[in-house]
DNA sequence: TCAGTTTGTCATTAT
DNA sequence: CGATAATGACAAACT
């Protein structure tokens, strides 16, 4: 194949380098600056590309040109040799791709760039890229020569097919973090190994005293540390700053990082390595012969490994990608300080031989390390970023994701949302796409399902076999189970509880209707041997945001007051799922307090009745005694005016002398205080007269009222 | 095993 | 009109 268009396009130049480093069979977690560019031979298009697309100015030797209206491929812009003309009888778009598929390489390509990568590449095409391009091309074409037999036919445990090394890369923790020197580091596992590693060695020194290198590792390490400063400077500032105060200062980071004027990694190993060899000196090995430091070789167990399968080189891309957008808990924050203090998952991890702590961080997130990439983050929304992959895989993966983190298995991860019928439990949004039901259903093998719970990379192969119609022969070397525990970043984590169980794959809707290993009530149940100590010890929603990633504490959420509530959920990107959830968490949690206060103030109004009743009990008692009382006191002033009138009226005597008969006479006192013996008839007949004036009276007001 | 209690949740209504 | 509080009702876990 003679056509070459390199066509710049939104992810291109990162796809490029990707590939690139995919091609040697590594796992990559790349800070990939666009200053590396500097250190790329100069006059190379690979360098005036990453210029180009660094926003700063190209050598002289190339020129910029619009691109005419290429329907789909999205480019604006292609870079060419200056005097170049386009071929006008270049193969179309559709050609090309038809060429690329052809080839059953296990790769969609999206862009130009990727499709000319990608056939260029998997045809063999050694001259048809320019620089460092043709030289990864190149070699890579021969090793894909190589990789494809040798990747089928790699010995067990060979570490053949670079589909099983992500068990390796990660595997020795201490050799990961330890700058150990490039080749040291390479196993001699394949017999082959220690004579290759000597010639690589060679190789690498005699690039390290070029004065390229010189020169270019003294213009890197000093932004090395005027970035390491700012970096500094920045966290000092946030590092005493709540989350989402210390967004704004993060951002304006990102937008420094973005701008490219902060650079923390080297490649230049890397780089120098793939550009200073002659093209032709690169020819009959691969690149995965390429000494690296670090975790790189230590990844590579077998030189047999160093053979790059061409499907397999690929396919990481692919996780690259994916890795992307497992950004952790697929919650693309903007504030990447609060992200690190996470555990973060070093799934594609390529580290520079730099003794920087904070360039080395473990498991640091592509996104923080790819401006470009973190720019489309920052801009989109997760759903956004499955914009041309199928949104189902990436449901899974990031339900993978969160199951593979923090100690926290799939089988959880599914089972939280379970529950036993539809009045409780969540009311969560079904924004999950149903086909995954299916899907999950249909899955059964173990290695399937350990590809969909823990292996990433498994998925991604998995999924591209579906999507390209490429086939992996060896579906079981794609359940590196190992790697991921021996990596050390999560050392709880209990994957070995999530090879058969598919149950995430569910959305929550459909996973009500099975199983409830949670009760009602969060109180696990059969569920709880599959949790440690410390779920066990959580709520159900605690542990459904744990298991959702939700970046805040339940008690956060609740106890938010709502303008934060509200602006927290806009200032995060958060998934439909996420945020339905914290909703329910919120409501629930709200509900839940309230419940308690009404039964507390319930309570309280029985209490308080139950004493009102006791009081007013004893009121009754004491009025009772004192109606006694007075009863009794009326009925002794009543003798003794019984007796007293008995007494007057035994004194009294008429005008005759006789005494007065009280029967028929009654005593009156008058207003002036005298007192008259009046006839008891001329009495009840007074009475009763001023008893109809009183009526009468009453009557009147009455109506007076109304 | 059963009855009573506690607790979380949902639905509904009120604020 | 949306968020929240209040509360009845229900069911599961607990005692």
């Amino acid at each position: 194949m003679k056509y070459l268009k390199p066509w710049w396009s939104d992810g291109g130049g990162l796809l490029h380098l990707t590939i690139l480093l995919s091609l040697a069979g590594l796992r990559l977690d790349l800070d990939l600056d666009l200053d590396l560019c500097l250190l790329l031979p100069p006059h190379t298009l690979l360098r005036d590309e990453l210029l180009l697309l660094r926003g700063g100015p190209t050598s002289p030797a190339y020129a910029l040109s619009p691109l005419p209206a290429s329907g789909g491929w999205g480019s604006a812009h292609q870079l060419h040799p200056k005097g170049w003309d386009p071929d006008p009888a270049a193969p179309p778009e559709g050609q090309l791709l038809r060429e690329v598929r052809a080839l059953g390489v296990p790769f969609i390509p999206r862009t130009r760039v990727d499709a000319w990568l990608v056939h260029s590449v998997a045809a063999g095409d050694a001259d048809g890229a320019h620089g460092l391009l043709g030289a990864a091309a190149a070699s890579s074409a021969g090793g894909v020569g190589a990789g494809v037999d040798s990747g089928s036919q790699a010995a067990p445990g060979g570490g053949g097919d670079p589909r099983a090394a992500p068990s390796s890369p990660l595997a020795a923790g201490e050799e990961e973090k330890a700058p150990a020197e490039p080749t040291a580091q390479v196993p001699d596992a394949g017999g082959r190994a220690s004579e290759e590693n000597e010639v690589l060695r060679e190789r690498h020194e005699a690039v390290d005293h070029s004065s390229q290198h010189e020169e270019n590792e003294h213009r890197v390490s000093a932004q090395k540390e005027k970035s390491l400063q700012q970096k500094n400077e920045d966290e000092d500032k946030i590092a005493d700053k709540p989350d989402w105060e210390a967004e704004k200062t993060t951002e304006s980071r990102n937008e420094r990082h973005l701008n490219g004027t902060d650079t923390s990694f080297s490649l230049e190993d890397l780089f120098q390595l793939l550009s200073s060899q002659p093209e032709n000196s690169l020819e009959g090995i691969s690149l995965g012969d390429i000494p690296l430091p670090g975790s790189i070789n230590d990844g590579m167990t077998s030189s047999a490994r160093y053979n790059v399968n061409l499907s397999q080189a690929v396919s990481h891309d692919v996780n690259l990608q994916e890795a992307m957008l497992l950004c952790p808990d697929n919650t693309f924050r903007r504030d990447q300080v609060a992200r690190t203090s996470q555990p973060q998952e070093p799934f594609l991890q390529l580290n520079s031989h730099t003794t920087n702590s904070e360039q080395t961080r473990p498991g640091t997130n592509l996104t923080e390390f790819l401006p470009f990439v973190d720019n489309q983050m920052r801009n989109l929304t997760s759903e956004d970023f499955l914009h041309d992959l199928d949104i189902n895989i990436f449901d899974e993966i990031n339900l993978m994701s969160w199951a593979t983190e923090e100690g926290f298995d799939a089988m959880e991860v599914s089972q939280l949302f379970e529950k036993p019928d539809s009045d409780s439990g969540l009311s969560l949004n079904s924004s999950h796409n149903s086909t995954s039901v299916t899907k999950s259903n249909t899955s059964h093998s173990v290695c399937e399902g350990a590809i969909g719970y823990s292996d990433l990379e498994s998925l991604s192969h998995h999924d591209l076999e579906g999507a390209v119609g490429g086939c992996y022969p060896e579906p079981s070397k794609f359940c590196p189970m190992g790697h991921r525990s021996d990596s050390g970043f999560h050392g709880d984590l209990a994957f070995q509880h999530v090879f058969h169980n598919h149950t995430y794959h569910l959305q929550p809707s459909a996973l009500e209707s099975n199983s409830e290993p949670f009760s009602r009530h969060g109180k696990p149940q059969k569920l709880s041997r599959y949790l440690n100590d410390t779920d066990k010890n959580l709520s159900r929603d605690e542990r459904r945001a744990k298991a959702l990633h939700i970046p805040f504490s339940v008690d956060e959420i609740v106890r938010m007051p709502v303008d934060s509530f509200n602006s927290m959920l806009s200032r995060y990107y958060l998934t439909d799922l996420q945020v339905s959830l914290i909703r329910d968490i919120r409501r629930r949690g709200k509900n839940k307090v309230a419940a308690q206060n009404c039964r507390r103030r319930k309570l309280d109004i029985i209490l308080n009745l139950e004493d009102d009743v006791c009081n007013l009990q004893a009121k009754k008692e004491t009025l009772k005694r004192e109606r006694a009382q007075c009863n009794k006191a009326i009925n002794i002033m009543k003798q003794k005016l019984h007796h007293l009138y008995h007494d007057v009226f035994s004194r009294l005597r008429d005008d005759e002398g006789r005494p007065v008969n009280p029967n028929q006479y009654a005593l009156q006192c008058s207003h002036d205080g005298s007192v008259l013996i009046v006839p008891k008839e001329l009495v009840t007949s007074g009475h009763k007269k001023e008893n109809q004036k009183r009526k009468r009276k009453r009557e009147e007001i009455e109506d007076g009222v109304r």
